[in-house]
DNA sequence: TATATCTCCTGCGGGC
DNA sequence: TGCCCGCAGGAGATAT
């Protein structure tokens, strides 16, 4: 699943083989894939098509480019299994490939997405804080990678919520790009169980909860990712490998790495959580 | 206003 | 073999 080191891997890979590139033509093959551009696919196709890309951007799991039209950016969310791809025309169009850009270089950037969660939408950039932003992702915080990432400021944030500390890192609006691996495999190194009541928590631990995010995702970043299968793959289709160094996410009845109890599974969120329970005890309440 | 839950979606694997 | 069901989960909508 995407999360902020994957989507990193894909701009990189985007600001490599897109930037500097005429967009030709856009062809919408899912509608679903550009329900948030409310004026449909062909008014985003008219759009783009003739622009010139200029930058890849992101915050947290958001990604757009930018063109040489000021007014304009392409966000793009890759949601849990979208993937852009950069093929050669030539190139067996993939089952779910829902939306191909043509550029001037004859390629073709592909928007492929199984489960249809992820889609483009064009919005104008705002600026928020000095940072110039699309519109869509105004509301999103700033990641533990951005330079700018203020670890004073959300801590004080994560210390005003009443709710668990797991349900405050996967908040975009409080810290993002932060999915449930992540959040599993921070909490995990951090010795924190994912129940226990942000606002409860000490500073320090809390402090000490956001360098093991920033020190999971940077280790993520380097080894390209996290690929449980053939759902994240960057620009050239190809998977990371920091799954092998995964600590809980996805370990149950594994031994920790620190401890030796074995990992447990537990529901939160109607998704699954994974944690020592000797490293990481429940709250109680 | 803050917090919690629901919904969207598709492919895979397990159970029968 | 084929059918059904649960599971995976990001983010916006809806409910409490």
């Amino acid at each position: 699943m995407p999360e902020l080191p994957e989507v990193e891997v894909v701009r990189r890979g985007l600001a490599d083989h897109v930037v500097g590139h005429i967009v030709e033509s856009v062809t919408v093959k899912h509608p679903r894939s550009v329900r948030r551009h409310v004026l449909g696919g062909d008014d985003l196709s008219a759009r783009i098509s003739g622009l010139r890309v200029e930058s890849a951007q992101r915050r947290g799991k958001f990604l757009w480019l930018t063109f040489d039209d000021p007014d304009t950016a392409l966000v793009v969310h890759l949601g849990m299994s979208g993937q852009m791809l950069v093929q050669p025309a030539d190139a067996p169009l993939e089952k779910h490939a829902h939306i191909v850009a043509t550029l001037d270089t004859g390629a073709q950037l592909r928007f492929v997405d199984q489960r249809t969660f992820g889609g483009w939408a064009l919005h104008p950039l705002v600026e928020v804080d000095g940072t110039s932003l699309p519109v869509a992702v105004a509301h999103i915080a700033r990641d533990p990678l951005d330079p700018l990432f203020d670890p004073d400021a959300v801590v004080r944030a994560m210390r005003a919520k009443q709710s668990d500390v797991k349900r405050v890192l996967l908040d975009q609006t409080v810290v993002s790009g932060i999915g449930n691996i992540y959040a599993d495999e921070a909490l995990w190194r951090a010795r924190i169980h994912g129940e226990r009541i942000a606002a409860r928590l000490t500073r320090p631990a809390l402090h000490g909860l956001l360098a093991e995010v920033q020190a999971v995702m940077s280790e993520a970043l380097h080894a390209g990712g996290t690929s449980f299968d053939a759902l994240y793959v960057n620009v050239n289709g190809q998977s990371g490998y920091f799954e092998r160094s995964l600590a809980a996410y996805g370990r149950e009845d594994e031994p920790c790495r620190r401890c030796g109890a074995p990992i447990r599974r537990e529901k939160f969120m109607n998704r699954s959580s994974y944690s020592c329970p000797r490293c990481q005890p429940r709250p109680r309440r």
